[in-house]
DNA sequence: CTCTGGATAAGTGGATACACAAATCCAAAC
DNA sequence: GTTTGGATTTGTGTATCCACTTATCCAGAG
């Protein structure tokens, strides 16, 4: 489960909700990179439906952030500024040490072998996947779900997915992000204290400092 | 300026946009409560276009959170439960101390000046207009715009519009919340000493402080 | 060769049309 | 009087169509 999936519009089998999640996964996964022109009827035939569904998601996609419309010019990918990073990585930072000093006094020791499952997952970047930014995502979404607070769980949803592709190519580029495996075990170890003070503020910073290395990987990657 | 109308689609004349700015004042503005069914052709007419435009409105609404679409039931105005007023405002709290921390060094002040002028805008309920709601949401926005973060000052102005109705209530119920008047007078004072991390937790108490008596007034008017 | 401008193509926003789902209403059965 | 089930109405979701805007391309002027 993403976070997103579950939308404010229940999902089900509507046009609407398909082409969402086409693009969506096309646009997180990478492989609509930003930029990319987004053309309603293209992506309409390669899914087998009508504009007009694909219009609705992309308005979606839009006021999420992930896309751009500007009118009688189409819809493309929106790509994320190096400012723009910064921005999403502060926002995150201060969302997901809320949706952390939430959490803490909710997680019990099976919660903890979990997030322990996740992290070793990581670290070995998964089954033959290669995939480190899945297990990542999954160990911020498992730990911040305990918060309880839906509209703040789907809102570091969002800022995550725009990032995501961003993940992708740090990941590619450097190896395995390192430094974040001890990042997260410090976080695991100030939850398991109960101090959610302390917990927010690990977790706050862990995030802001990841920011500059993708962002630094990014400019890199733009010149 | 609300914040809102500037969205990630370049505001423009475009159908869809009047449909969307038509029907999100009308929602701020308590005209159609929580709960009134949106009927796409009727607001269609009302505004003289097809339901069409009207629907993508409804969408963009509806990820801000102001509305709700259930597939073939309907779009619905997004009333807040108790639970969901608090978890606006912790998320509010966050992001706003976030705002207010990175807009701190950047005040002089004229900056001043102009807070001081609507805060006693907001103290006489302005000019016969009966209103304490716009110049607060004005308040706070003037001091967001400082911290330079576009996306972050988009997001707090929707988790603001979601909460609007709910301080109208509140303001015609009570009679002008006189406590946040200190408040904000704190506020002012903590960013004249230039702290941005005192300015970050005062604005941070201020907002959580005012959920619980926004709640209290909601959850009386619904028995 | 480069620049300009206008024809042509491509694509967007919006309106209309139609099939289907859900809600409503009403009458018959209990 | 209440309940049940089916016609009728209302409204939603999607496809198609049209008008208009923007992008592309190409020929002629410099």
């Amino acid at each position: 489960m993403t976070g997103l999936s579950t939308s404010e519009t229940f999902s089900s089998g509507t046009a609407e909700e398909e082409a969402y999640l086409y693009v969506l996964k096309a646009i997180r996964t990478g492989r609509l990179a930003p930029g990319t022109r987004l053309i309603p009827e293209d992506i309409a035939g390669e899914i087998g439906m009508s504009r007009m569904p694909v219009r609705e998601a992309f308005r979606r996609l839009s006021t999420e952030g992930l896309v751009l419309i500007r009118t009688n010019r189409g819809c493309v990918v929106a790509g994320l500024s190096v400012e723009e990073i910064y921005e999403v990585f502060e926002m995150r930072s201060v969302l997901e040490g809320l949706a952390v000093r939430l959490a803490t006094p909710r997680l019990d020791g099976d919660d903890f072998a979990e997030l322990e499952r996740l992290l070793a997952r990581m670290q070995r970047g998964d089954q033959a996947s290669d995939d480190w930014v899945t297990p990542h995502r999954e160990f911020h979404e498992y730990l911040c779900s305990f918060s309880r607070r839906p509209k703040l769980i789907r809102q570091i949803a969002r800022l995550h997915a725009a990032i995501e592709p961003y993940l992708r190519i740090w990941f590619h580029h450097a190896e395995k992000p390192v430094s974040a495996d001890e990042d997260h075990r410090v976080i695991l170890e100030a939850l398991r204290t109960g101090d959610a003070a302390r917990a927010e503020s690990v977790i706050e910073r862990h995030i802001l400092d990841t920011a500059p290395a993708l962002a630094a990987v990014v400019g890199e990657t733009r010149q």
